[in-house]
DNA sequence: TGAAAGTATGGTCAAATGACCTTGTTTAGC
DNA sequence: GCTAAACAAGGTCATTTGACCATACTTTCA
């Protein structure tokens, strides 16, 4: 499980193999089994995480039941709650697992400590929160802008191995349709 | 102008003197007039843009001519493409001025060497990308769950003193819905 | 292997929404 | 201060969407 992450880390070509077998010793490896939570609504999310193996999915659940889900996280990436982790608040998402998923833990005091310590480290933290903004914008102007069937295929080509992994009802979910709306458009497709 | 930038820095409260007049002496004062452009998509975004009085807003037009606001940024905030900034890419939006506006303006070569000489003023810009995540990922959120009228609450709450700067078809496009529904919202509004 | 849970699809219907057009009012900028 | 442009709102109508329900199929795991 961890070579996985060595290797993830060796490919982002700014560090040292002595900084990667640091940040390495600090990891705790975990598994999730389908539906199982890593973080839920209300706790303190304390900390990084890392999916070597799996999907997990970020996700809120509204008054009246409906989930909305703000991310996916397949392997080799991170995720987290943000705002709870920084500032140590209770979480608004919950995140589990859509798959049976290995994935490595960091507690919060653990990885500032690597971040000060690693410059490189910082450096490559900060790229992939700033990739995080890109994507985060790009999709807010696709739901902005988009019709529910142009949603679909902008998904379906921006994913698209996480068509065979995901149900389609989280993915509806994701785009903020229906599910309904998307067995239409999948239908009205198939008569092409 | 660079009084009440610099007002600001000293607010932040972590910043000297003397570092706050090094990072004002690099910017560049502009005077924007309503309607004019600061970035238009597809040009490269130079600058980082600080709003010192006014209002900027980040856009985008579809084919078929329909526009989508990302956000709206008032007085003693900041702005920029983040994509087209760090990488030097053609910009995907526009940025604007919905009123007479005073900006500052750095160079992207003068603003890293600002983080980098001064940490204090490099944690405080990670900070503010920060926050910019947490908000993004709540209007996320209320896009994805919310009802048009929930929408509009939500808007008018988190944002009271818009509503009087801004035209409602502008907060429509802000919104992801028509202008007919937000004046249908208004009107069933002022019956109760 | 078999029972139970989860999943995709379809039907029907009511409600919400947007497109288009008109009108009266407000605003901006010379 | 005046004129042209921008704006809010209303009417109408076709379309899209979601809610609810039933059904058939698939997956999971005990």
């Amino acid at each position: 499980m961890l070579t996985e992450f060595e290797k993830y880390l060796a490919a982002q070509d700014c560090l040292t193999n002595e900084a990667i077998r640091r940040i390495s010793s600090l990891a705790i490896p975990r598994t999730l089994r389908r539906n199982e939570f890593i973080l839920r609504t209300g706790e303190i999310c304390r900390h990084k995480i890392f999916i070597v193996k799996g999907l997990l999915r970020t996700f809120n659940t509204t008054v009246e039941g409906n989930e909305h889900i703000l991310q996916f996280s397949p392997e080799l990436t991170w995720t987290l709650d943000v705002e709870s982790y920084d500032q140590q608040v209770p979480s608004r998402f919950s995140i589990d697992a859509i798959e049976t998923s290995n994935i490595l833990l960091w507690h919060r005091n653990d990885f500032n400590r690597l971040l000060a310590e690693i410059p490189a480290f910082k450096q490559l933290a900060d790229q992939i929160i700033v990739r995080n903004v890109y994507r985060s914008r790009q999709r807010m102007l696709t739901i902005l802008s988009a019709t529910p069937e142009e949603k679909y295929a902008d998904f379906i080509q921006s994913h698209p191995n996480f068509r065979s992994r995901l149900p389609l009802r989280m993915i509806a979910a994701y785009l903020g349709i229906s599910l309904k709306t998307l067995t239409r458009i999948r239908h009205a497709q198939l008569q092409r």
